[in-house]
DNA sequence: AATAAAATTTAACGCGCGCAAAGAAAATCT
DNA sequence: AGATTTTCTTTGCGCGCGTTAAATTTTATT
């Protein structure tokens, strides 16, 4: 750096400014300072940059299971919103294990990231570890909530979303059983049960909830094993059923299929499957899953905004802020 | 650092040592250290410690979209592999756009890493840049190949997978046809319509190719439209159809219900699809998709492997090597 | 026990940059 | 035009560790 100061006529210190940002310096010496940049290609190193700084300009992403295509799709929406705004995304992946959870913010912390996303398993989660990760680093969160964990949390309305699904099925045929995990780590799945019997109450049916064994991160596996089971053994008193998540029904979707069942609501069809997220396959099951899109582009652009508010202010946010945005029905053939 | 080293009682170039490579110093010593880490948690700045170090502990792992579960998959086992050898994997999807590719590596670059493994965009990804990254940091092709870039290039012999899937359709029922994209930029889809011709050619049969509009990375979209229109105008002379990829199958299957055309190898069904890969989603398709399972774990593993080699080997391989994993027929429903 | 080999300590330099203070230069304002 | 503000330059310290070389200690070998 001391060597190209001396070839491009601007002195370190100035050079030090604008690489930790560009309009930090007048315009005419950035000018000139980007002319001499493209003739002689010097590049800072990353390592000495952020040795002495408190903050980098790295944001962690950290997501709990990537092969996940929900996760997938924010992680990527996420990561293009950071590097529009001049930072470094690192996404992390928990690989649907605690432990790469506790390690993945343990690597970031020493990171120094400016701010950090953080899309919890939630229940689950070590919370007091997260708790002090946020006294540390600039922490929002998204998908699942923590109480009092980071400066915000930007989520999915399930309360709204469930019962705009449960109204359409009960207004288009019969009342819709609730098909879940038994013991989900997800606090979404604990809200979207609630949010079913609560609909269910308010539309005067009667709620019926079955829950799938299993463990993991296989929801298709499961959904297909168990639900094909109880589909098998015509457990469900109603011909609809709600699915906790588009992974469950997809996999259910495979079982009635096997079963010869058809799925839709036409008046040849025997019964009716919907899900939750507009997972990016539920375009292409078959019949096309009848399901409610999580809103992932707003969800990220908050999640993203509230972080680099919090991260500009230098301060932490007056109160905790909870983001719930609403959820779309999108109706395909599935229900 | 100085403190740590005075308060456990062990200099500091042998703390230096133990960090770099805890097997590096006595296994005494070693056990000291880490009982006084234990006390006193002390962890090294990991900026300072790059600083001055030619290579660090971080691998860099790049591949040409990560909400392809093909690559998610991939990435995540390669992901682990790294962990457990006590590296820092860096996952660094390209989001299906070849300035990304590029903008990648120059960040990999100045992160000094110890090695990367790279599944390249193939033909559109800039050559030269790879090869000249190759020179300077070791370098593994997996997925896509490109000649003489990196140290070694593992992938899919697809000369054997085609042939053995069309040699599993003829003899079951009719001739298959490949469904393809018409301008792929994987070189994978280009070594599969070659392998199709060949062995087609060998089995005495006409081949036929139909070939999708679309660019970009929506193949099930592009399956399921331009798959479903040729279905409707039966441009298809056997009723048998080979999909270049899963996510093409995927979205022609799809579009098949749509048509109430029955898929599948039964006495009642109209016609065969199968597909080239074992998505994830694969086997939850309706009807299931008879597809070519990739290794994914023996590719990743020997990629792995073979970068360490070369990292450890601090020279480049005598010979470029490529190595190509054998595809496995996975029979389900669909042809 | 004597010798050789391996591991550790001591001491000291340097990496490439952030950062702070004080003065000089340039741009803006009255 | 001068006064004021902004920006830049000069100077120099220090971050936290890597790394080296010589001196010393510990372990292994004969």
């Amino acid at each position: 750096m001391e060597e190209f100061a001396s070839v491009s006529g601007i002195s370190r210190p100035t050079l030090s400014k604008f690489f930790n940002d560009p309009d930090s310096v007048r315009r005419t010496t950035r000018q000139r300072i980007e002319m001499a940049l493209e003739q002689h290609d010097y590049r800072p190193n990353v390592y000495a940059m952020n040795q002495n700084r408190r903050k980098t300009k790295n944001i962690g992403i950290v997501v709990p299971f990537l092969a996940d295509p929900f996760f997938t799709e924010i992680g990527r929406a996420v990561e293009l919103a950071c590097i529009d705004a001049g930072y470094s995304p690192i996404l992390l992946s928990s690989h649907g294990s605690l432990e790469h959870e506790t390690d993945n913010l343990e690597s970031l912390r020493s990171l120094k990231p400016a701010g950090v996303l953080l899309a919890p398993f939630g229940r689950a989660s070590d919370k007091d570890a997260i708790c002090a990760f946020g006294k540390d680093v600039p922490l929002v969160l998204f998908d699942a909530n923590i109480e009092d964990a980071g400066e915000a949390f930007i989520g999915t309305n399930n309360f709204q979303s469930i019962d705009l699904m449960v109204d359409y099925l009960c207004r288009s045929g019969e009342p819709p059983c609730l098909f879940e995990m038994k013991s989900p780590s997800n606090p979404n799945a604990n809200k979207r049960r609630q949010a079913y019997l609560d609909s269910m109450a308010r539309q005067g049916h009667e709620a019926h909830i079955f829950q799938a064994d299993g463990e993991g991160w296989n929801f298709e596996e499961i959904g297909s094993q168990e639900g094909g089971r109880m589909l098998a053994e015509k457990v469900f008193p109603t011909n609809t059923i709600l699915c906790s998540n588009d992974r469950l029904a997809i996999g259910m979707l495979s079982a009635a299929y096997g079963l010869g069942i058809r799925v839709g609501h036409g008046a040849d069809c025997a019964m009716r499957i919907a899900g939750h997220d507009d997972h990016p396959f539920s375009r292409f099951t078959c019949p096309p899953l009848t399901t409610i899109a999580q809103d992932y582009t707003s969800i990220a652009d908050r999640a993203v905004n509230t972080l680099f508010r919090v991260m500009e202010s230098e301060e932490r946010l007056s109160a905790r802020e909870e983001t719930l945005f609403d959820g779309r029905l999108v109706m395909r053939d599935s229900a």
